[in-house]
DNA sequence: ACATATCGGATCTTTTTAGTCCGATATGAA
DNA sequence: TTCATATCGGACTAAAAAGATCCGATATGT
């Protein structure tokens, strides 16, 4: 019931490219020490977040990663669901087939509800934001407008 | 990400127990064999579940257990963490202690709103309302009013 | 050509999950 | 008051997932 390390070191990862100019590489050495990850570690992250479209790996000298998507249309669950694959409550929600149980389990559409609502938050919150918030200390209520 | 095996199965026992007459005493391996779950694993389940006072054991010949809360009161967030501790998405947000990380962390905020969301949509549905929609087995929509 | 830097698969360790086992204990009934 | 029944609850085990690390292969800027 909790998201792996993985997913936070993911998150921290792409959150450090979206605060960097756009369209930049960044190596993972500077990422990983920055933002307090095995390098060794972030690089199968990063191969994650390549596959999922997310980022581009640049490779030989002076490479690194590079943001695929601006933040402003990059959402949290984008990044989550990269590391950790579909968000599923339950097993009986996990593939859209019909679990043998479905109609005998009552809880089922329970299960169903909160992973809609909570894949609904992650989708509402972008790297844009996310930046924003760690760009500017946020000292009670930073928020413009919307 | 996910609720654990043991989680659901303590739905599911429970959800048997709000089911049979009110205040009724029914044996482990009844439960297990109409639930299907391992009957020595479910013993460890309902031990978590009476000490979080959701049940009762009773040892002994014609022992089992007794749902202590009704059904109408007794919510799915309840059993969830009984089963699982309390739910949290990220460490970071798991002890309501301050965590180092907490004030650069801009996605906290998100793990936070998240889960208070989760909790609230396990915490509106009973076992009252799941057992309706088990005992009446749901054609389309056999839902009155609300 | 060569130093630099990531790839990506194999491997390893630790933790969690899922479940079993069994001596101890409690209880209803003969 | 004994005995069959039934759970206790802690120790134990197996399997899977999580969290990393390692390293030969590969790509690239200078």
């Amino acid at each position: 019931m909790q998201i792996t390390q993985a997913t936070e070191y993911a998150v921290r990862c792409v959150l450090h490219l979206a605060l960097s100019p756009a369209a930049q590489v960044v190596s993972r050495r500077e990422i990983a020490r920055a933002r307090e990850i095995p390098g060794a570690f972030l690089a199968k992250i990063a191969q994650q977040l390549a596959r999922a479209g997310i980022l581009r790996i640049h490779q030989g000298a002076r490479g690194g990663y590079e943001l695929l998507i601006p933040a402003r249309r990059l959402t949290l669950l984008q990044v989550v669901e990269a590391a950790e694959g579909v968000i599923a409550l339950n097993t009986c929600v996990a593939h859209t087939k019909i679990c043998t149980r479905t109609h005998r389990c009552a809880a089922h559409q329970v299960w169903a509800k909160a992973q809609r609502e909570l894949r609904a938050t992650l989708a509402g919150v972008t790297f844009a934001k996310l930046a924003a918030s760690e760009g500017a200390p946020a000292r009670n209520k930073t928020k413009k407008g919307k």
